[in-house]
DNA sequence: ATCCAAGGTTGATCCGGAGCAGCCAAACGT
DNA sequence: ACGTTTGGCTGCTCCGGATCAACCTTGGAT
């Protein structure tokens, strides 16, 4: 990882400009709200289930996740993070955060101020907007972990969170199903998907085994991607990678 | 069910009111906008995957659900919807449904052309927020239907998705946990826990058999809700009724 | 009054993934 | 260079929930 300072703006805007038209005085007014800079180390909690936020969190390099707990301690990842993704949009209309974010990675993130960034988009309805869609684009992934984990068997979970977290990642610049860094332990795997860490591990194996992924270290290889696809029933429509 | 049309905007105003502060003005914005009644059969599609859509869909008596498909058939439902819900806010930024939306019981809906509802919203801005709010309500049910269908043994989820179906009945003034209706088959619930319906029915009894649940017909009793709640792990926060 | 279709109920068997245990390899701090 | 920690890997056993197969109940339709 780099040590120094990534323009914070990047990847979100990157991002921004894939799917909304934003004038170059919208992107300046997201450019002008005060912002304060953070590290975080891997593993590092950054904002936990209950606590009142009144910052936004963005996502400057390195990958986050998102979480719940249940009674019995069973941790479960509703959603993976990259680089230009904003982490807790909903406290711009709740209080209190109802699930946990975390870090996979050694992350860097920038918060800016709730107040202003409601005042930004009261005038500039069209940043709204784009943060709106954002949320939407959220929803689905979460529609879709639901059938995920209710519906698939292992070996297709994790192919279908493979084939996701793959496309995400290119949408973001970091590579492409032919080749991209999956940062999270086979535990975090296990925790998105619902399965042990011991059932990933077999799982993986198999995927390898198909010759549908090629891992080395923590670099992933998606050699067919149609067949993977295929595999993993990802159909990338709810991603709405497209407008 | 009535045969007479219900007022369409009585179940929706009633949901606002518990959370945003909209003026007469921007109610009165809400009722002037062309509507669409349409009925619905019990089981009926309203919305397909993949089809474009540029209407907006409330619904104003009876119940409905969403769900997606796997490959291999498999439904999975992904929220459930009582009268005052809107079953497709999405679409107010996507041209296309990414899952499917239909009625469990004879429904009654109505139909808002998209293109007007966007009109209003740049008039009155807190229209927006009160839907934007609505969604982020939804987003933040489905992470929990994610740590639901992920992470909790089958009588867990079953009980959790009762309290939730409870609580949302409550707050749509359609009984309490004390007495509600349960208007899905127990096929339905499978589809919505990720279970098949032999098991809900077994899961079923056995809640009835520790006196969890009181059942006749499709109406259900909770009669020690805080004992209920306990047992599911159900802590309402994440359905953000209260401000 | 009777038929029929849905949905609810119960029993028997099977299997996918959990749980447990232990080992190995790489990365890290000192 | 060395111990320690963390994550990856593998074998074995067990169980929760799926699957298959009937049968029962209820409510419409005729």
């Amino acid at each position: 990882m780099a040590s120094s300072r990534a323009d914070p703006y990047r990847a979100l805007f990157h991002k921004l400009a894939m799917l909304n038209s934003l004038s170059a005085e919208e992107l300046d007014g997201i450019k002008s709200l005060p912002l304060r800079p953070q590290r975080f180390r891997a593993g590092a909690t950054i904002i936990s289930s209950g606590q009142l936020v009144s910052e936004c969190c963005l996502l400057v390099e390195g990958y986050a996740c998102r979480h719940k707990l249940a009674s019995d301690g069973g941790r479960q990842i509703v959603s993976f993070h990259v680089a230009g993704d904003i982490l807790d949009i909903q406290h711009l209309l709740f209080e209190k955060a109802d699930h946990n974010v975390q870090t996979i990675t050694d992350a860097e993130v920038v918060f800016f101020p709730m107040r202003d960034l409601r005042r930004l988009i009261e005038e500039r309805p069209e940043v709204g907007k784009a943060l709106w869609r954002d949320c939407l684009v959220d929803a689905s992934i979460f529609r879709e972990w639901v059938l995920n984990v209710g519906r698939r068997d292992a070996r297709m979970r994790i192919a279908h969170m493979l084939c996701e977290f793959a496309a995400k990642c290119e949408a973001a610049g970091l590579g492409s199903p032919a080749q991209f860094t999956l940062p999270m332990t086979q535990e975090d795997i296990g925790d998105a998907t619902g399965l042990t860490s011991v059932h990933v591990n077999r799982m993986l194996r198999q995927l390898a085994d198909e010759g549908l992924i090629a891992r080395a270290g923590r670099e992933i290889r998606i050699a067919d991607w149609p067949r993977m696809q295929e595999a993993a029933d990802f159909q990338p429509d709810y991603l709405h990678l497209a407008a």
